[in-house]
DNA sequence: TATGAATGAGTTTTCATTCAT
DNA sequence: AATGAATGAAAACTCATTCAT
C-alpha cells in the first residue's frame, strides 16, 4: 500500500536538494545522483516524480522564479494602490528581499537564466518573468509620467535590478539589499524630479512622499 | 619541417568554433566533438593546442572579454582626456559595440558568466573585468562629482550596462545599441544635473557639452 | 527493492575476470571493456562497484596476495609451534601451493609486482607482503640458529622462493611445486647442518625430524 | 644531404631515454611523446629509427640484457678456466655489478620481465637469457659435483640471483651487492662442502681455494 | 634527417534512465 | 513507493602513427 501524500513531500524535497547542489557544484555538475544523495533518496525516484531530470529542473526553475515574485507580491499588498512611487519601491525591495540575495539563490538564478537560452520551455518561463517585472513597473510609472517615458524608465529600473543581481553573483557575500535599493531609489527620484520639471501635469509624486 | 604557423591559425579557429557551438546548443551541449566538427578538424587537436577542453574554454572566455574591452579601448582613444562625460559615454558605447550585441556574443557571454561561478580561474577573470569597468567609470566620474557620489553612480551605470546585456540575452534580436546607450546617457545626464545643483564646485560638465 | 547481495557476487566475479584477462593479454592489455566482457557485464558496472579501474586493480592485487598467504596460513595451522623446521617447510610449501603455481596466477603476480613499482598504494601492499614472508621465516629460524644467522638465512629462503616464482613465469607449464620445495628444503637442510656444527647449542632440529 | 652516422647517435640516445622514462613513470606510462621529450627530439623520429614504439622497446630490452651479461663476461675473462668456483662467483658478482643494482635498472629489468610474458619476441629474449645463466652455472658446477646435482644447484643459484633482484626492486636504495653476493657464496660453499662429503671424487674445490 | 601538425582508434569515466524486486 | 543494480550512449582524453614540409 503506497504511502499517501508522498508527492507533496518528495517534490519540494527534491527541488530543495537541486538548488543546494546547483549552489555547491553548478548546474553542469548537478547530476541526478548528486541531487538524490543530497535529498537522501535513491536516484530512480526522480524519474518517478518528475519523469526525468528535465522535469525536475523545470520545476526547480519555476520554484526559484515563484519565490522571487512572491517576495514582490507580498510587499505590494502592503502598499496602497494610489501610491505609485511606494509600489515601485515595493517591487524593487521585493527583488532584493533578504532571502533572495544570498549567494545560493543568486547563483541558481543566474545558472537558470543562462541555461534557459537553449531550453524553449525554460526560455518562455524566463521571458514571461522578465516581462512581468517590466509591465509592473510601467503600470505604476505611467501614473507619474507620460507613457513613453514610463516605458523608458521601467526599462532602466529593470536593467538596474537585474544588473545588480548579475554583478552580485560575483560577490562571495552576495548582494547588499540596502545599497541595491538605494541605487535604484536614487535613479527613480531623479527621474521623478525630471518628470515634474518637464511636465507639471504629473505632480502626484511630490504629494505622496 | 611541419607546416609552420599553424597555432596562429588553429587557435582562433577553434575559439571561433567554440563560440558558434555555444550559441547553437549552449555551454552544456558544447562537446569537444561538436566543436571540432564545426571547426572541421579532429577532436584530438584540441588537446594538442589547448591541453584539453578546459584550456579551450578559458581561452574562449578570455577572447570574449578581450573583444569586449577592445571595443571600449578603441572608443576611449578617440576622446580627449579632459572630457570625462565624453569618456564615460565612450565606455558605455564600447560596451554596446555593433559586433558585441548580436545574440551569439550575448549568449556566450552569459553562459560564461554563469559557468564562471564554479570555476575559480574563470571566476577571477570575470571579476577582474567587472572591477575594471567599475574603476574606469569611477575614475571619470570623480572629475564631475565628489568621490563618494562618483563610486555610487559608477555602480549604477555598471549595473545598467550588465542588466541590459542580461535582459538582451532573452531577446532573439539581441540588444538595440542605440536605446541601450540612450538609457544610460539619460541616467548619466540626470546624475550630472543633480551633482551641479548640489555642489557648484563641479561645473565642468556644463562647459564640456 | 533491488536485487540484494549483488556486491558479494559481482566483486569476486569481476576480480576473477580481471585475473583471467591479465593472464590472457597482460596488464597493459587489460582494459575495462575486456574485463567487463569477460565477466559478462557492462563496462559501467566497474565504476559502480570499484569506483574506477584503479579500485578494481587494487582489489585484484589484494586478492592475489590474500590467496597466497592463505595457503601459507592454512599449512602453518597444521604444524606444531615447537617444530620450527616443519613450520618453515609449511611456509615454503604454502608458497608453492597447487593453485598458486599455475601460469595464470604466476603471471598476474608478476605483472602486479612490476606495476606496483609506480603505484604507491600497490607498492606498500607488495612491500608489506615481502616483509611478512621474511619475518615469518626469521621467527622460526631464530629457534634453530643465532639471530643474525637466522636473518641471513631467511633472506636466502625468501629470495629463492621469489626467484623460483619469477623464473617460473617464463615456463609455460608453470612451476613444479615438488622440485621448488625440494630446492629450498635442501638449502635449509644444509644451513641447519652448518648451524649445528658451528654451535651445538641449537640441536633441536635433529630431534624434531 | 643527410647527416651521416646519425643512427649510431640517435638509437642509443633513444634507448637511454626510454630507460630513464620507464624508471620515472613505469612501462605503462612510457609514451612515445614522453620518451622523445626526454631525448630532446620529436616524436616522429622513433618511427624513423625503430619502425615504431615496439621496435624501440625491443631494442631497449636487448640493451638491458646486454648490459647485464657484459658485466658477467667481463669478470669471467679475469678468472682462470680451471677455477670453477672462482668462475661461478664471477658470474654471481657480474649479476650484481655496481651499475646494475641501482633502482633504475632494477625497475626497468622487472618491468620488461613482466611485459615479456605477453610479447613473444621479448619472451624468447628473456628465456634465452634465463637459460644462459643456468647453463653457465651448470657448466662450472659440473666440475665440482655430479651432473644431476650440478643442475640442481645451478637452479638454486639462479633462483637466488633473480630473487634478490626481484626483492631488491621493492627497496628504494636498490640492492646491496656485497650482501647479495655473500648470500649466494654462502649457499655455494655449503653445497661444495656437502658435495665433497658425499662423493670424495670431486675434491678440486678445496685445493682451488 | 627531422619536425610537429593531424588523425583516428581506443581508453576510462560519467550519467540519465530503466527495471526487477 | 522506493531501491540500487545495471545498462548503453556519450563524454573527455591518450596515444602511436602518418605525413607534408
Amino acid at each position: 500500500m503506497p504511502k499517501v501524500g508522498m508527492p507533496a513531500i518528495r517534490r519540494p524535497q527534491l527541488v530543495e536538494a537541486t538548488m543546494a547542489v546547483i549552489d555547491d557544484v553548478g548546474l553542469a555538475g548537478a547530476s541526478v545522483s548528486l541531487i538524490s544523495k543530497k535529498a537522501g533518496v535513491s536516484a530512480g525516484i526522480i524519474n518517478h516524480y518528475f519523469g526525468g531530470k528535465h522535469g525536475l529542473m523545470e520545476e526547480t526553475m519555476r520554484s526559484v522564479l515563484r519565490q522571487l515574485s512572491s517576495g514582490v507580491q507580498q510587499r505590494l499588498r502592503l502598499v496602497d494602490r494610489s501610491d505609485p512611487k511606494g509600489r515601485i519601491l515595493a517591487i524593487v525591495e521585493g527583488n532584493f528581499d533578504g532571502n533572495q540575495v544570498n549567494s545560493k539563490v543568486t547563483k541558481t538564478w543566474l545558472a537558470f537564466w543562462a541555461h534557459a537560452m537553449h531550453e524553449p520551455a525554460l526560455f518562455r518561463l524566463q521571458r514571461v518573468n522578465a516581462q512581468r517585472l517590466l509591465s509592473h513597473l510601467t503600470l505604476e510609472l505611467k501614473m507619474l509620467m507620460p507613457a513613453e517615458r514610463a516605458a523608458f524608465v521601467a526599462q532602466g529600473i529593470a536593467a538596474m535590478i537585474d544588473g545588480i543581481w548579475l554583478r552580485g553573483a560575483l560577490n562571495p557575500d552576495g548582494i547588499a539589499p540596502k545599497s541595491a535599493v538605494a541605487a535604484i531609489e536614487d535613479y527613480l527620484e531623479l527621474q521623478l524630479q525630471h518628470a515634474s520639471n518637464a511636465s507639471p501635469s504629473y505632480p502626484d509624486q511630490q504629494g505622496k512622499n
